[in-house]
Parts: structure tokens; C-alpha cells; sequence
DNA sequence: CGTTTCACCGTAAGCGGTTACATAGACCCT
DNA sequence: AGGGTCTATGTAACCGCTTACGGTGAAACG
């Protein structure tokens, strides 16, 4: 790797000459910029990183906090692969690359875990990040209270947080359950249940408030015993339909707060003698891959799962380069109708 | 953020011993240093990373090279998240972190991707990385050579590469496919067809092989016609189990090299009237999600996912850290018997 | 007791950039 | 002609850390 100093020599310059032709252009006369550039392109350089990095305290990266859960070790991110994709493609847009944090390998900081966010915010600084993403592990929602304080930008994923440099995007979840449950009751149904995710999630609740709404709006009575928690999981979704199946009076459609519980929903139905969806109507959340493979396929809330890195990205870069914060963006769903709720 | 000089001019030494007390300790004194280690711990001392890799040339970060292939928008790798699971623990383990690279954004390497690994090499030198990961993009092998001989520790994933500083990690897929092949054989079938990957996919070719020689060792004739290939996606399983049945003697058995053509598979059997696994045996290969959930549950060849992440680690911080390469590792795969087969 | 050895530590020179400040012409003005 | 601007560039300090080199004093040696 060719260093500013040796295209300095070639070129008569001195290396500030150099580093402005590269950060002040229009400060540096035509002439010499353009032997400047030359030479720099003959000898393919290309700044030290470090060295930059060192000297302006800005590095080209921006650090992602994903919080591979320990105690849940199952958990996996709905649509991981299409969020990477649009933050990593948004990002490098601005020439920036994402630092998948890691504190745990640290001797001096074992332990340390979205629960001691402290941790990060120092990696941050080590490293000169730009800022930080945080996607939501589940748990935890607390902890993100602590980097929205740091003074660090970041940006969450499905967590509301707010700070000086810090926003979050989600999508429109109350919206999405709403829709999802205006289908069911145009579909003739009034016997509507959810099965929500875990209590202390955010999203969890606003798709909640979402099919209370729906059901207000459409003038059903909401029912207690038709609110049964889960926590996003397969299996919880099939023990939550179980429990729904003992009552006196069974929904006849159920909305799953997650395409995961509602396939374990599916199966507990299926075991119980039900035909889907004639027997039982369902929906979903999230339109996850095995959304459209089950039998039969899944009517779910899609969510712009690349535009949530695309988002992400873009909040980030306006924090980092714009004095102006951006405000929480929540991006639109949209309802997907396959088989699973006949019609 | 303290820095060196700060603990230095507490503790009444220079910034030199400071620095000893982290990288060489035993060259100083017993007492300086736990004072020198008190004061730091009390500043909450973090060296600064971009300052120690400009001197070092050694950052604590290895590069994710993951080539979100523009050509094949669909393409989703059968388990990311679990790889960078594994990955990404393993390395911290080492207190290494993982960049995930983008090239594109520069303005100066426009269309670098890799079609022109050299973008990707530059940015290893430019961030001081330590080594790079390469994962399979299904398309561009060759390009993963211009790594191999680059000089930068690399380890690619499912692709062979070989170089002084490059290896690879791979399934045993050729034994896998031959577990798959063995179990179908040992159900009784004989008209034993395959369901190929592209044909450049050297997985998709070392599944072949395990195919044939199942086959051979049983004693049965292998067909052409029984060989047909597809992409790795759902929609070619569809066109290659279509193409099957059409056939004047069609299979009773057949071995996809992948879920998702497995899943196609089975739809197209379906469709075509047939019962799963009563007229038709099939066998998948990866053992993704939808794997278990599609209805028969498809019997399939696991691989070890966030093994391959781990084992990648390993190799890379081997290179990183002994003068000792790492031949290439090969994970055990097994069969996982599900209904999809009968018996 | 003079000299070597050794453990310990400070000095200073990098690493490769960025940038405040100084300088040197060129140009324009009165 | 002298003074003021403006442009283009060089000088040098600095970012924070690592490390080769040299120096110091005490212990060990002959």
C-alpha cells in the first residue's frame, strides 16, 4: 500500500498537499490536483484507515450490537439476512461498513452483555464508530435506555428509545395487527383470539392494542380469555392455541402475533382435529419464509424487512452527518392474504 | 475516554511503561504495575484501537466478505444467521470482531465486488485486518482465488480454496449425500433420482458424487435421467421433480441437494396427485427451518451451522496467530429422519 | 573495589494521516 | 511603490499507542 508521503515525493508535494486534495479539493490548485490524483490512482492509494481514523476520531464504521441471547439460545431474528442486506447496502452507500460489536471475548470485560451496555458505548469510542444499531434481543429493553444516554448515535430496531442522538424505526405493528384483524372480522368472524408475543416486548404490544382496536372499532367485545401471551416461539404458539381450544366457546379465528406461534398454533389445530382454515382461520405476523411453505400457507403482516436496515441506515447517517435528528420511523406493513383464513 | 498519558502522569511513569503493562507484562516491575493496572481500572482505561493498529498494523478485526449477489436478488443463504452466531462468539473469544465489508460504496471502486476481489484485499490492508472470511456468493469461485493469493490469511466457506495463507471449511457433503442416498436405498428403493445444485457449486457437485457412489456400491445402475439439475432454489426443485415425473419409468425416491428444492419437490409431487411419502420418497439436504415444518416433515442431511461459523474462527485466528496453516476442515454432517420417507 | 550483568524504566522515533498556522507570490488598490 | 487580499503550499504539531534504544542503580562477579 502506497502511503500519502510517497505520492507526496512523486508529485514535488508535501503530504498535506496530498490529504487536501483528497478532504479539501478546491483548496489545491487544479494543476497539481490533478497530478496529485494521477499519481495517487498509478500507485492505487488508498488511505490508512487507523490513520485517518486516529486523527479525526471518525472512523468509516458503525458498530451493530446483536445480542446473540444467551439465556434464550433458540431465538432467532425473523428476518436477520434481509436487514443485514439493506443496512449493510444502505451504509456502504455512504461508504461506511458495519463492526459486529463483540465485548465477551475481553478478559477485562467478561460478562458484559446488553446488560452492561457500558461495554459497547467503550467500543464505540475505541473504534471511533460513527454510531451504533441495536437490534432488539428480546429481552432488555432497559439496557437500551443506557446507549440512547450515551451520547452515542444510535438507532434501535423495534425498541422505542429516545435520546439527544438516538431514534429507533419499528413498523406500523399496531397497524399491521389491526389490518390483520379487520380481515377476520370481514371474513364474517367474531370470535376473534390473539396470541401475543412476550408481555415486556413493544412490538408484542402494539400488535395487541392493534386487534383491540380492530375489534372495538367493529363493535365486538373484547374477551380476556381470547388474550393468550406466547412469546413469539413455535411451541408457545401451540401450547397458547391449546388453551384457546379448552375454552367453552373456541375462537374461530385466531391472530398470532408471530408466523412462528401461529405454525405452532397450525399444528395444535391440526392435531385437534381442525381443518384450517376451515375450522379455524389464522393469521400471522412477520411473513417469515415458512409463512408460504405450510399447509396451507400462512395469511400474515409483512414487514419491509429490508427497509428496516435501509431505514436504520439512513437515521444513522443523518445523526452522524446532519446536526438534525431524525424522529422514530415506523415503516408501513402490509397484509399478505394466502390460504390460511379460506374466504 | 483516558489515555495512556493521563494513567502515565497519575502513576508518575511514562507512557511507555503503561504500555508494557499491557502488552509486556514481566518486563515490569511487580509494584508499578499493579498501580499502573489500579489507576487504569479506576480511569476505566480502554487503549484506542485505531491508535494501537496504526502502530501495530494489527487491528483486532477480521473481515466479513458477503457478497449480497445483485445477479440473484432471492438468494438467501440456507443458515447466515447461525454461521455468524458462531462466527462472531468464537472470534470474540479471541476479542477479535468481525467487519462486515461493502466496497461498493466508494466511489472510487464502484462495481468492485467479487468479480474484482482486489477492492476487498485493500480493504484488509486499509483496516489492518486481520484475515478475511469468505462466504460462498453461489456464483464467482474463481474470484475466491485472487484472495487465496493474495497474501491475506483467508478462510472461505464451502469453497476450496488453497493458498499459504488460505483454507476452507466445507460439510462433508459428499458423505452426507451418500447417508442421504444409503437411507433410501436401505427403504427399498432402487429408482433413486437426484435433484442437483448448479453445476460450477462444488457442494452441489461433491452431493453428486455421494449420490453415484451410494448408488455404485449398491450395485444399482445410475441413470442419466435421474440426474437433473437445478439451482439450489424452491422453484428449480419444482421444474426438476416435473421433469421426473414425466419420465417413462419416474423414480419412487428422490435426493434433493437442497431443502428448498426438496420443498419444491414436494410441491410438485402434490400437485401432480402423488402422496409424500407414500408414492414418492424424498430427502432434502441443510436442514433449514422450513425443513421441519412442511407437512411430511422432510427427512434431511443437517449440517453442523454454527459449527461451520466456529470452525472458521478457528482457522483464521490459527493463521492469525501460529505460523502453522490450518488444513481444510471438514464438519460431519447427519441424517435427520423425519417423515418424508416413510418407513 | 572495579566491572559486568541485569532488571527496570524513560526518551524519542515512528505508524500515516489531518489541520492550524505561517509563508510566499500574484494580484489589485490607492 | 507600499500595503492589503487572496490563493496555493509548506511546516510542524498532533492523534494515542508501540517499541528500539539507551541509561540508571543495584546485585553479582573476579
Amino acid at each position: 500500500m502506497a502511503t500519502g508521503r510517497e505520492i507526496a515525493q512523486l508529485c514535488g508535494v508535501s503530504v498535506a498537499t496530498v490529504s487536501r486534495v483528497f478532504n479539501q479539493p478546491g483548496t489545491v490548485n487544479e494543476e497539481t490536483r490533478e497530478r496529485v490524483l494521477r499519481v495517487a490512482k498509478e500507485l492505487d492509494y488508498r488511505p490508512n484507515e487507523s490513520a485517518r481514523a486516529l486523527s479525526t476520531k471518525q472512523s468509516t464504521m458503525i458498530g451493530l450490537v446483536w445480542d446473540t441471547d444467551h439465556r434464550r439460545p433458540g431465538w432467532r431474528h425473523p428476518y436477520l439476512q434481509d436487514l443485514l442486506i439493506g443496512l449493510k447496502s444502505a451504509l456502504s452507500a455512504h461508504g461506511y461498513h458495519l463492526l459486529m460489536l463483540a465485548t465477551s471475548g475481553d478478559a477485562r470485560e467478561v460478562g458484559a452483555s446488553l446488560a452492561d451496555p457500558v461495554g459497547y458505548v467503550n467500543m464505540t469510542r475505541r473504534h471511533h464508530l460513527g454510531g451504533l444499531v441495536l437490534i432488539d434481543s428480546g429481552s432488555d429493553a432497559k439496557a437500551f435506555e443506557t446507549f440512547a444516554q450515551s451520547g452515542v448515535p444510535c438507532v434501535a430496531l423495534d425498541v422505542a428509545v429516545e435520546g439527544p442522538r438516538a431514534t429507533y424505526v419499528t413498523s406500523d405493528n399496531e397497524g399491521g395487527a389491526w389490518s390483520a384483524v379487520r380481515h377476520l372480522l370481514s371474513l364474517g368472524h367474531s370470535r376473534i383470539a390473539t396470541i401475543t408475543g412476550p408481555v415486556g416486548n413493544q412490538p408484542s404490544r402494539a400488535r395487541v392494542s392493534g386487534y383491540r382496536r380492530a375489534l372495538r372499532e367493529a363493535g365486538v367485545a373484547s374477551r380476556d380469555d381470547y388474550v393468550v401471551s406466547g412469546d413469539f416461539y413455535r411451541a408457545s404458539g401451540t401450547a397458547a392455541m391449546h388453551r384457546l381450544l379448552a375454552l367453552d366457546e373456541p375462537p374461530t379465528a385466531v391472530f398470532a402475533a408471530s408466523d412462528e406461534m401461529a405454525v405452532g398454533a397450525l399444528l395444535a389445530a391440526r392435531a385437534a382435529g381442525l381443518q384450517v382454515p376451515r375450522d379455524l382461520a389464522l393469521v400471522g405476523f412477520d411473513d417469515i419464509e415458512v409463512a408460504s411453505v405450510v399447509e396451507p400457507a400462512l395469511t400474515t403482516v409483512s414487514q419491509d424487512k429490508p427497509g428496516f436496515g435501509v431505514a436504520a441506515a439512513k437515521a444513522i447517517m443523518a445523526m452522524i452527518t446532519g446536526a438534525e435528528k431524525e424522529g422514530p420511523l415506523v415503516l408501513p406493513t402490509t397484509l399478505v392474504v394466502r390460504g390460511s383464513c379460506g374466504g
